[in-house]
Order: C-alpha cells, then sequence, then structure tokens
DNA sequence: ACTTTTCAATTGTATGTACAAATTAAATAA
DNA sequence: TTATTTAATTTGTACATACAATTGAAAAGT
C-alpha cells in the first residue's frame, strides 16, 4: 500500500501549521464543555498561579505579544472571570471567584487532552515530540 | 545558569501554536519581498504543479478547509496570480502568467527559509522534527 | 525642575483560518 | 422523467493572533 504524502511534508512551516491545527481542534472539542477557548483557559491558569501577574509577564509565559493578551484579558474579563487592576503604568491581572471554580474543570480538560492525544501518538513519543517542538520554538525565536 | 522553561512546555497544544508561530513569523519575513504570504505561496505552488486542479484537492494537499481555500484563492485571484474557470459543480484553478515568473522566486525563498531554521536547528534535527510533527498531524488527524 | 527617553498597556486595523449555512450542480432513486 | 440525495464550492460570520500607532506613566538626562 502506498502512502501518500504531502508534497510539502518536508517543510516545517507546513507540517507545524498543520499540527497547530489538528492540536488546536482537538482542544475546542475537548474544552467546550468549559465554554472558554483553549487559549483562555491557557490565560486563567496562569493568572489563577500567579495573582496579580503584570500582562508582560503574561505574554512571555504564553509566548504571545502583549496586545494579543490585551485582548484574552478583555475577553475573560468581560464574563467576570479575571479582574484588572490599574496600578500606574503597570496592570495587575487578578482571578475571581468564577475563575477558582473553574480551574479544576479546566484542569481536567487539560488531563484529558493529553490522554486523548497520547493514546494515539503513544506516551513516549508525544513526550519527546513535544520536547522537540518546544525547544525548537525556543531556539527559533531567538534567533 | 538555569533555564527557565515555560510551565507549559510539557504540553503539546501550547508547543506546536508556539513553533507554529514563530516558523510563520520567519516565513513571513522571507516572503515578505514576494508580496505574496507563506500561505498563498504554498497555493500558488501547488497550482503551479497542477494546473486545472480543484479546490477540494487544493484543501486536501494544503491540509485546509475548503472555504479557507477559496478565500486563499480570491485574494490571489484579484491580484492576477491564478485563473478559476466554473465547470459544471467544479471549479479548475489555473496558474497565470504573473504565477510562473513568480514561481522561481517563491522556490528560493521556500530554500532559504529551509536554510534559516536548518542554520538554527541543525539539518538533522530540523529533518527529524519535521517529520515526527508531519506523522503526528496526520495520525491526529485521523483520530 | 523640566525635558526627553523608555516602557507598559491598549486600540485600530488586518490576516489566516474555520464552522455553519447557502448555493449550485451532479448522481441516484422513484 | 421527476424528485431526492449527495457533493463541490462559496458566503456570512466569528475568532485568535499580530503589527503599528497611541496613550499614559515612570525613569533618566540635563
Amino acid at each position: 500500500m502506498i502512502e501518500k504524502k504531502s508534497p510539502y511534508c518536508g517543510c516545517l512551516l507546513y507540517s507545524a501549521n498543520a499540527l497547530s491545527r489538528v492540536i488546536t481542534k482537538m482542544a475546542e472539542e475537548e474544552f467546550a464543555s468549559i465554554g472558554v477557548a483553549p487559549s483562555h483557559c491557557f490565560l486563567l491558569m496562569t493568572v489563577h498561579n500567579q495573582p496579580g501577574i503584570q500582562p508582560t509577564e503574561i505574554a512571555e509565559k504564553m509566548m504571545l505579544t502583549p496586545s494579543t493578551v490585551t485582548r484574552l484579558m478583555a475577553k475573560m474579563e468581560a464574563q467576570r472571570y479575571l479582574q484588572r487592576i490599574s496600578d500606574g503604568k503597570f496592570t495587575l491581572v487578578y482571578p475571581t471567584k468564577k475563575t477558582n471554580e473553574v480551574y479544576p474543570v479546566i484542569l481536567e480538560s487539560w488531563r484529558n487532552l493529553y490522554r486523548r492525544y497520547t493514546a494515539v501518538l503513544g506516551e513516549e513519543v508525544a513526550r519527546q515530540l513535544t520536547d522537540g517542538i518546544y525547544s525548537a520554538a525556543i531556539k527559533l525565536e531567538a534567533r
């Protein structure tokens, strides 16, 4: 049986984008029950684990730009999932009761996602792949 | 020296998205001189290599949805980079003179991109990583 | 003390992508 | 042959993300 590969599968851009879309879709399915998108959940986790964190640091941790973080926060704040407090030129971000309530559910969904893709890829393969991807991202970002 | 990792680096979703953003940015820089975004270049390559190809097949090759392909095509057609011809319920997509002119430049940029990331990651590592990413994407899509 | 520079955060705008619905045409069933 | 179903494509809409420009405040230089 002939395995039909994409003509672009040797390209990191192509493959990385493809994987990103696929795993994002799986995550959206998993997080759908919460009613909060995966990126927003990362934000909530970050704020939950470090109340009073500032947008810039959130952006670093999430590997996103500050402007994106502002948008994500605005949405979550509108849903009372977090609170921003201005402090001079800084902004301090805090979780709310709602955040704390949903936090365990987020963790659970996150674990389910992990289980789902490791079931397909194998745990060790998934680990190594994730590690390779992460370190490549770091190296290329520092380029 | 302590290496500071992201708290989410063990998550495939997080890492894959991060890599996707970083490599996309590099690609955008590389393709900027052409004035055509990376995804549009993939489209042009696909059509160049298979004149008369249909949107559905393009979508499969590019691992995108048909609706996304429609948007990409609309943009490129507006810039006279390709031509759509209706044939019953099908649409046949053809390259134009402009496509053929720019094609070698696209290939060159693509090679440059490859050189850039392999310079950072090492050729063998990059190859294996790309391969692992691609096969994970395929497996997870078939989930 | 005042000016200039730097820096954090936000806003305007644009892009790539997807889903769901609509359209249109072909294929199949009656 | 006509009616129904299926399939290809496009459109309406929405979302995550980024860049460039703006705002507002702190820091540094004079």
